[in-house]
DNA sequence: ACTATATTCAACTACATGGTTGACTATAGC
DNA sequence: GCTATAGTCAACCATGTAGTTGAATATAGT
């Protein structure tokens, strides 16, 4: 039973919740970079992109190795796997909304209506239809 | 081909970087709730909860139906949805890197090391071992 | 009409964030 | 040893965030 602290959760969300780190995830994902890469493609200080990484850094999403004057950054997925163990749980709601609306589809259909999904807990009732 | 804009995920990743709003999803996974009903369990204001639910709703996370004086929430998971579909793409490296792990445990068992797992484009190379 | 309930709004405080600049530290290369 | 390169640190600024309080709005109940 895995637990992935809180804090753990607001500090990579938080992480991810800036559009210049999600790029730099993004460019990890590829290969390891430099601080000084890692900053090249954006328009900002080699101060400021050493700020965001430091954030990334906190959140775990970042280790560094410091080699020479060069610090190497390598991407560790962990945490976003932890964000998204968090995450899965509310999917498999949007799952089963997209089964009730197949549901609907189908009971409109035939007019059967035999539907009795195991109650898991207590449920929202579905009432979307939105547009 | 989704393409899930980036100022989507901005909001939907800060929205879930708080705990007390995180808590309010969780509580929105089971049933519908006023504004009030939301705020009750934390030892904060109404207008402070009404801030957390707003920051909520421009994620779209929450949709709100007026209903007389109550304002009923419900929970909408496809912003979820898209954030995981963002997370996605990284946690497959995650499996990637436990595969490697996997296979190297294994080479260093048979000692045959005969891997040549299909080069993606330029990923990183493994160098675990971490602590 | 009057009062209680549900919720937002505006103003304010304290603190975090993202950005800058300039100085500092440390390594690499001549 | 001197200089260029890689990166951090500290101070500062503007803005955003999370919280408060008190007043305002709107509906429900009597």
């Amino acid at each position: 039973m895995v637990d992935y602290s809180a804090p753990q959760l607001d500090d990579v969300f938080h992480a991810l919740a800036d559009p210049t780190r999600r790029a730099m995830v993004a460019r990890l994902s590829h290969s390891e970079q430099t601080v000084g890469e890692l900053a090249a493609p954006f328009s900002i200080t080699l101060a400021a992109a050493s700020k965001h990484i430091k954030v990334l850094e906190r959140a775990g999403l970042i280790a560094r190795t410091v080699n020479g004057r060069t610090h190497m950054c390598r991407l560790d997925t962990a945490p976003i796997h932890a964000g998204m163990e968090w995450m899965r749980h509310y999917e498999k709601l949007w799952n089963q909304r997209i089964d009730v609306l197949e549901g609907l589809l189908a009971s409109e259909d035939a007019d059967t209506k035999r539907a009795d999904p195991k109650p898991d807990d207590q449920q929202a009732p579905p009432k979307g239809t939105g547009s």
